[in-house]
DNA sequence: GAAAATTAGTAGATCGATCTAATCGTTCAC
DNA sequence: GTGAACGATTAGATCGATCTACTAATTTTC
């Protein structure tokens, strides 16, 4: 029985069943409209009688598109990224759209293979959180080698990008820890490397600034965007001789192992420490306590990528663009509004 | 800038530079040994200096595989899957095959979907966690139209199946709740509907029998796999008039959701009230307290099921295979072992 | 009623790589 | 010295759908 081999229905057999030729199968298949009523009956008959599949890989040759987009992302695991990936695909698939995926784990090697992948294959375009700068100039000859292409999260020069006003969010979570009476605010987590861990750090030295405090470098804890990052530096933190009495934590996992090593230490986060994160992923509202946080909209964040990618495709030699989507903070129990309010 | 259109570079581009045919050039690029070392060189050194990209899909179709596999997830924000993705891709990359990936938040439709396109790409095989069963005919109608398909973590019957022992994993469960003194235990969350929320709620039954406890109808509370879902049902649990002391969950999200519930109440996890998850996510780790779980190793999950497509697109004609991996229970704090020791 | 316009359908080339079968020099065996 | 064997290369068909340019039949126009 190792012989009966499918072979495939081609428009060629559905043409052979109904008596037509090729090409007008092919006009019924797209649903072009010169095609007779009866004739297009005849062959949609012969299309569900003999159980044709289309051949998008064919199709695609022909026609000069995949209709198939790389998304490349640098943690799958993490669920800022996990949400605007829905976005992404959804909005996509809206658009007719196939999703080719990748994760890097946040390994350059990694990225550049699957750019190569996703050229060979060849995808229309590709939507990517590029891995930490390091090499910028070799990172941004990697991606331009051209293919229709749209950054998100993390910016690189040059290419189309749609994110957050990541410096204007540390402001906001600064500037609200400052309003419920923190003086010594530490930042944690983060790879500087990366736009976003830039400009987060930024906005957090600037507000810093604005409200006439000392900007100590002690207080600046990059780590690795974990919960494990997070719960060391704020350990770390909270050893100092003269400790801060909150954190702007670099995303929401972050702030997650810093509460932990709060209470680790017997104290009360949104009492004892101030806790703010970034992103407002799902797991933010559903803690116990409630995680402040700035919401970055993941969502917004993955339709307007993949928007920016159509447009992108569309008018392959149009200026470079650029979508920045405004933050807000939202405020939950971890950083101790209810408490300092009085 | 506006410059023209980059017309791809082909074999034929290739062939001309190199003073050779379009055979030869193909021959070099699939490191065919019959080409002269000379040859080889010089078409090598033309397709570096044209900037050849090698195309895919040509080549998929004149040969009939395209070297890529759909994968179907149920959502990817939960970070079981999410573990079982990367395993997966790394698995199928190892082989030299790219991922397509879908989406279903869990509705049929966008299965089906998903199914068909892929189908139509085409791609060489589907890896898919099938959505709840609801219709089971229907069911394997959609997926069995014959295409290499293989199943993970839930089962459809007649397809490959890579899964975990879940009746074993909620029995190991149950037994060691029993161990540490607990009489009355519930099962929270978990989708009746899933061959793995049977499963486990099977496993749980059997093991409360085999230690000659009552089965009370009252403390199996199927939800949503979510922190809602098990957050609402333990708290219901907590308000009955005998309630239990202890809950296996249907998975780690669920089990956080019991522990809120049960901090809301003032209660201590695994002081007051004993959780054991499923599944062992990182976060079962990195929470606090620890998370007391059952390790259904997502990991080898995802590579198990990757080498079961591998081998099924090798051997379409081989009887159907099902591997089960064994679980095992990772004990924490949650379940209140330390304590209930003395 | 003849020319022009419209409608319905088709033959054949084409996208880019791969495969089959064949060609042409050389070298080897006897 | 002749035929077989071998090594290196290639022409041409092929995968399945689409596009262009064309034909044939019918309808409209003046």
């Amino acid at each position: 029985m190792a012989e009966i081999q499918k072979p495939r229905v081609t428009l060629l057999d559905i043409a052979a069943d109904a008596d037509v030729s090729r090409a007008t199968v092919s006009l019924v298949i797209r649903n072009v409209p010169t095609v007779a009523e009866a004739t297009r009956k005849r062959v949609l008959r012969s299309i569900h009688k003999l159980g044709y599949v289309y051949h998008r890989g064919a199709a695609s040759l022909r026609r000069q598109q995949s209709h198939a987009v790389g998304l490349i992302i640098s943690d799958i695991t993490n669920p800022f990224f996990a949400e605007v990936l829905i976005a992404i695909d959804e909005r996509l698939a809206a658009a007719g759209i196939v999703t080719l995926l990748g994760n890097t784990s946040e390994s350059r090697a990694k990225e550049e293979r699957l750019v190569r992948t996703m050229r060979e294959f060849p995808a229309d375009g590709i939507l990517i959180c590029p891995s930490p700068d390091g090499d910028t100039a070799k990172n941004s000859g990697a991606l331009s080698s051209w293919i229709p292409t749209v950054t998100f999260a993390r910016r690189v020069p040059g290419l189309d990008y749609a994110g957050v006003n990541n410096a204007l969010g540390a402001e906001l979570a600064v500037e609200h820890l400052y309003q419920i009476g923190h003086r010594r605010i530490a930042f944690v987590g983060g790879n500087p490397d990366t736009s976003s861990g830039r400009e987060r750090i930024e906005g957090y030295r600037k507000a810093l600034a604005a409200l006439g405090l000392e900007s100590d470098p002690a207080l600046v804890v990059p780590s690795a965007a974990t919960r494990r990052g997070g719960y060391d530096s704020t350990h770390a933190l909270l050893k100092l001789k003269n400790p801060p009495t909150a954190a702007c934590c670099f995303n929401d996992t972050v702030a997650f192992g810093a509460i932990e090593a709060i209470q680790s230490l017997g104290k009360k986060p949104g009492v004892d420490f101030g806790v703010i994160g970034f992103n407002n992923t799902p797991e933010a509202a559903q803690n116990v306590p409630g995680l402040t946080t700035v919401d970055t909209t993941p969502r917004q964040l993955g339709e307007t990528a993949a928007e920016l990618l159509l447009k992108r495709i569309e008018k392959p030699d149009a200026p470079v663009q650029t979508v920045i989507l405004q933050p807000r903070l939202v405020i939950r129990e971890s950083c101790g509004a209810s408490q300092s309010r009085t």
